[in-house]
DNA sequence: AATGAATGAGCGTTCATTCAT
DNA sequence: GATGAATGAACGCTCATTCAT
């Protein structure tokens, strides 16, 4: 792993965990095993860190719903969306720090570089609502949604599902993860069936 | 208004927008029209005020549930549900701070009161969990929903609903946020249904 | 005891041990189990705290040799600063505190009352000169003490075992206090002797 | 000069005469030329500088009862504990503040790291008395010093001479001060003699 | 590419003190 | 006599950043 890669990753950590406001460039050079001046030769400011963060996150992001896209082509509107689900909550346990950085960039962006951040992070919303567009599309064309929907709708209503599974709350000591989220797309598609 | 009160309504708003870290006593102070040292004279410390912002929410949040079993307990099921949905987005969007205080605190609390802060935190979850338990239990008895259906995971499953609405995400410059909370209740209303 | 004798006594303890700069009204107050305004009903100021406690120790000081001199009046000049020795140890052992703070105002009296405290320190420190010098010089004129010794000298000479047995840092576990100053006494008095 | 020696001779001064609690980074900063902030890229806190300046004593008064021992391996055992007492005298006298931070070092240290000062400062105090052991032991052996003795009394008195004398509180205007140790050590010498 | 030394600004907190009650 | 609320200054310390090497 290079320097630059890194200080990225406890750079993510750190911003997840601790905030913008919370993290520090002396913790991050001290987990990544370098001076806090090394930092200054990879990246110009804190702040520059945090974006580069974020266009690693962005990166990451393109490459899953291209991968999905792909890769749930040739399948069924139900099974495709449901896969969506289960490979969209095991992206997310696998990559904690990297979920929380996405909502918490998305709730409260730090305050100096909120426009600039907003406008970044409106690519990986796009590419999921994209990828959300075109299945709900096709399944309308093949028959498998009703026409009578609306795909904006559809669309923003499943990036919610999404949501709820990424944040991980509603998962809790007395219920299945993987149960939760059958029985939540199963009521989702028999919700929008005929 | 008391200068604790004063000093409680900045410091959310500042805890939610900047977070625990990137939160400052000075602007809060400053904010609040008083000095730093005043603060001291009502809170022992930054973690303390938080913590008693955190009770505030929870005390809000205890009403807000108390309130809502009251209010339906003589609706139908369904009703119920959907004005429940209506009512928690109403709330969100009026207390806006309060609602981004919360999910960061569910997400990353303050690492070092974590612990206080998410013993204190399960309780308004726990208040929520409750009101819907009664309120799904009660629909299985009275035969609005069938009985096949498994109380926990329909309440989580519901307060991931809650959470996608109360965080706002789902809503864009495209969709209408009342339809989109109709559309999304109407769904998952079908979706258990018979 | 009164509320400011009360605060007399934890004032005196803190100065002694965390120095007049590292004593805070804060924590004397706690101690005292009042609140940091009440202090202000009874002094003026920190300065005038301690001033009032160096007036104690002043007043402490005058009491004890006073009765050191009226007490060994009829002793043998031997006898007379053996005895002295012993009760100064004991006096030093049972105001551990008012010892500590009696040397720290001599080392190094805090700057801003330096003048004033040196002026009042002075008044114990001559006291004690006052009585050697009177027992000294009655031991010369009896023939105990050789007339060829100075007396200020020996003033000064027998002022420092005191100081020595008073701080008592020359007191160790392998060796027994009594037996330490009953030894330092009897080389001093041998010392001095024909 | 380093700045890290810098920072330590303003920090001893500072220590010996306002006290650890008295000791402000600020007034340190800026007698020794420097910002506040650059202490912490020398020091890691106000601890770790005191327990520095703590070595750095340690360091010297080891040399010095080296030096002592080597000097005077040759002389009588009368003159080497005359020229012992002279020798402290000096210097005391030309590192005032070193012996003052001694002093306060024994008598109270800072609250927070009182073991370890503590366990510290007993080296030096070793360094002393081994050096008096082995002067004393000599004496004895060579007949100088009468058998009957008990050397760890001798060596613990005799401390407590220095002690007095690196205080210098007996020394006063009426006093030369270089009799007043003539006069002590030999009242001591005489008084353990035949 | 990496470092150590340095800095001004800011951090959360405590300081001694005041004042109205 | 005693208090709670308030304050400006100072506390020890950390911040992000710069610069010469």
């Amino acid at each position: 792993m290079t320097t630059r890669e890194n200080i990225l990753k406890h750079s993510l950590h750190d911003f997840a965990f601790e905030g913008y406001g919370g993290a520090s460039m002396a913790k991050i050079a001290e987990k990544s095993g370098i001076t806090k001046s090394t930092i200054y030769s990879h990246f110009s400011s804190k702040e520059d860190i945090y974006l580069a963060v974020l266009d690693q996150f962005i990166h990451y992001s393109a490459q899953l719903w291209k991968d999905e896209k792909k890769r749930l082509e040739t399948l069924h509107t139900e099974s495709a969306l449901r896969e969506t689900l289960f490979n969209v909550y095991k992206n997310a346990q696998q990559n904690r720090a990297l979920t929380i950085f996405w909502h918490k960039s998305m709730i409260s962006p730090p305050a100096k570089i909120q426009a600039e951040v907003m406008e970044k992070i409106s690519l990986p919303v796009q590419n999921m609502k994209d990828f959300l567009t075109h299945v709900f599309t096709k399944g309308i064309k093949n028959g498998d949604i009703p026409a009578e929907h609306n795909v904006p709708y559809l669309v923003n209503i499943f990036f919610g599902l999404v949501q709820c599974i990424t944040l991980g709350h509603i998962f809790d000591e007395h219920t299945d993860p993987e149960k939760m989220i059958e029985d939540m797309f199963s009521y989702f598609w028999k919700g929008i069936g005929k």
